[in-house]
DNA sequence: ACTCACATGTAAAGAGTTACATGATTTT
DNA sequence: AAAATCATGTAACTCTTTACATGTGAGT
């Protein structure tokens, strides 16, 4: 499960442009695989050169020209084959913890100003899952209601855990 | 905060050889940062070659000798510049999550048996980190556990949802 | 005037994983 | 007889990130 194959995955539901590929990443997968231009672009040409899309350039008036992908029957399948192969990783890399886990080094007030960030983000993070999952339409399939509702409580009990914890840890911290 | 500064934050609680490093990450960091000997060694002579660290080789009767590696003042004073200069990424890569997502492409077995795989990963972590947090010394300071009990809060969490909805979702794409 | 949305890409650097290579000792 | 623990490392590969490079149109 790599960009390739995701993008080839993103092209199941629907034709789309590198544009719109991204933008897919960010409104579905956001929360547990993220993929830049740097990446999406040159696996889109990848699939073309192995025939697993197609695609159809389109001129645009005053706009660069649109490169809209298509997935082929050869990549309908082969994605199919990926998914059955993949294992199931799952994996979290967090220097919030790191630096949790070293907070004896840095100032307390340092290590609470971090925990007021990391805070922060899970609230904008569980905002967007959270309108995510309100706005879920009868085209949204189970298991992407799944995926969006397993990041939504997820951090939920994140956001609950930190704001609990964190404030007994920075009193700890004071108090040595 | 790569794998270089980890292994001097590693060595700011005592000398230790890249073996030992290891499994420091293996018993304290498994749950959000995980390194393998490919990224250790270099490490470790990295540090060496720019002075954060010193090594004394030992020799052993019929083992390879060890190398013994401790941090120096301008390591320890360039890690805890680190620490205070590093972003509290933290962050989710989960090919599970993306299987869910597509798992209307699967036979519904498949995602059952992902499902049932996924909750077997998530109890061993759970028994690991619980044994660990159970475990938890006099020396281990309130970051430490910080970091342990969020990952064991959020694992069960993780098994809780994945239990009740994974049937959930079963049942809906039998139905389907 | 500035920023956001649209639109596509490349090149280089940085990071990490995996496989390979070696070998003794202890435990099952 | 096999596997686990101790012990070190390299080389190739994969993958991702970041910066660069370019440009229009619409909204604030």
């Amino acid at each position: 499960m790599d960009v390739k194959q995701l993008c080839l995955g993103v092209l199941t539901s629907g034709e789309a442009t590198g544009y719109d590929v991204k933008r897919y990443f960010e409104e579905n997968f956001e929360h547990f695989f993220r993929a830049g231009y740097g990446s999406i672009y040159p696996a889109l040409n990848n699939l073309l050169e192995r025939g697993l899309v197609t695609c159809t350039e389109q001129c645009q008036d005053r706009l660069p020209d649109k490169k809209i992908y298509k997935i082929t029957e050869l990549g309908r399948s082969e994605f199919e084959s990926a998914l059955l192969a993949a294992k199931p990783q799952h994996k979290l890399r967090s220097h919030f913890l790191v630096l949790m886990h070293f907070s004896h080094l840095i100032p307390a007030q340092h290590t609470a100003d971090l925990i007021e960030e990391h805070i922060m983000q899970l609230e904008a993070t569980l905002a967007f899952l959270h309108q995510k999952s309100q706005a879920l339409s009868g085209d949204a399939t189970p298991g992407m209601k799944f995926a969006i509702q397993y990041g939504e409580q997820l951090t939920m009990h994140a956001r609950e855990f930190v704001e609990n914890e964190g404030e007994r840890l920075i009193s700890e911290l004071v108090a040595a």
